[in-house]
DNA sequence: CATTCGTGGGA
DNA sequence: TTCCCAAGAAT
């Protein structure tokens, strides 16, 4: 079947037919002839992938680029094959092969997740979506990833590229809202195939991450484009807030990346003046921000607090 | 609904 | 160089 222009008419169904049985998405066909013939080769993709590899995955994948992500998933999947693996390795262990992934709670989190899966769940990562939601770390989006992709299961996959494709195709808007919003999730369930429905989630995800880009989307190599609501109003700017850009300098994120790097490559517990130089000069200015992140930090179990005003990751 | 939470590469 | 943002979750 060829997804021809004739088709793009039919393309404004307002989509309010209760039925939704049978699914009329013309998104469907052309989004997954391109997703087989264009995807990435990724290692988390392959046949026989355990879900507890793709779980490790997602988690990684959370604000993180794929490039990235790929030398680090390789060193945890062979380090720690199994839930129960990563559930008896120690959180200093974990946080340093974290690296520099960014966001070391989801270190933490995913080794909390590994012991609720062995308590739980006899070591075995739960197909269940409700019973993904309820590991730690794992929210809307790595609960459907999950039960898709590990387990073929249909669910409404919303992460930031599916949003921006269904906001561009089918709302004809530039960016998705700021947060998802009801709409959007309903959106996606209507869209939702009823056959593969894990294939159609993968592929629009894919034609998100290489063609329809956040910024200069590649709409020649768009196997939607001819029916993209957005391209066919004109490709309209951005009107909604001006999305806010994230500030770096000088906030506790900044400073608590740094003491974290610092404690990462310590083979000893450091001192507070030793840790004092390893943070921008911007926090050496402000002891009440260091004592700030530092406490933030031990609160949430990425710092071990020793006698003595010296620190180390918990062991 | 808005904030916070790392990092680094590309435009 | 500066800005943007990448398979979000927790609060």
């Amino acid at each position: 079947m060829t997804p021809t222009t004739a088709s793009a008419k039919a393309t404004r169904t307002k989509g309010t037919t209760t039925s939704a049985s049978k699914n009329q998405n013309p998104l469907h066909t052309p989004i997954i002839a391109w997703y087989e013939a264009n995807q990435r080769d990724l290692p988390w993709r392959e046949p026989g992938c355990p879900a507890w590899h793709i779980l490790i995955s997602e988690i990684m994948l959370q604000q993180t680029p794929v490039v990235r992500v790929l030398p680090i998933w390789r060193e945890w999947v062979e380090r720690w094959p199994t839930p129960a693996d990563l559930a008896q390795a120690s959180p200093a262990d974990i946080i340093r092969a974290w690296g520099r992934l960014g966001y070391p709670r989801r270190a933490l989190r995913l080794h909390a997740a590994a012991q609720a899966i062995v308590e739980k769940h006899n070591g075995e990562v739960p197909s269940d979506h409700a019973e993904l939601l309820a590991l730690p770390g794992i929210g809307s989006y790595t609960a459907a990833a999950v039960a898709s992709f590990a387990f073929g299961q249909r669910h409404a996959v919303l992460d930031t590229n599916v949003r921006r494709v269904f906001a561009r195709t089918v709302t004809g808007i530039e960016y998705p809202p700021t947060a998802v919003t009801a709409a959007e999730t309903k959106l996606a369930t209507e869209l939702l195939p009823e056959q593969r429905a894990h294939v159609w989630a993968v592929a629009v995800m894919e034609l998100g991450a290489l063609v329809c880009t956040a910024r200069s989307p590649k709409c020649a190599e768009c196997p939607v484009s001819q029916q993209c609501a957005w391209r066919l109003a004109g490709s309209p700017p951005h009107t909604g807030p001006a999305r806010k850009g994230q500030a770096w300098a000088g906030t506790d994120r900044q400073i608590r990346g740094a003491l974290m790097a610092a404690l990462r490559s310590s083979k000893e517990p450091l001192s507070h003046p030793q840790l004092v130089i390893e943070v921008p000069d911007s926090a050496l200015r402000d002891p009440n921000q260091r004592s700030r992140c530092l406490s933030g930090l031990i609160e949430d179990g990425l710092v071990e607090p020793l006698p003595g005003d010296h620190y180390q990751l918990p062991a």
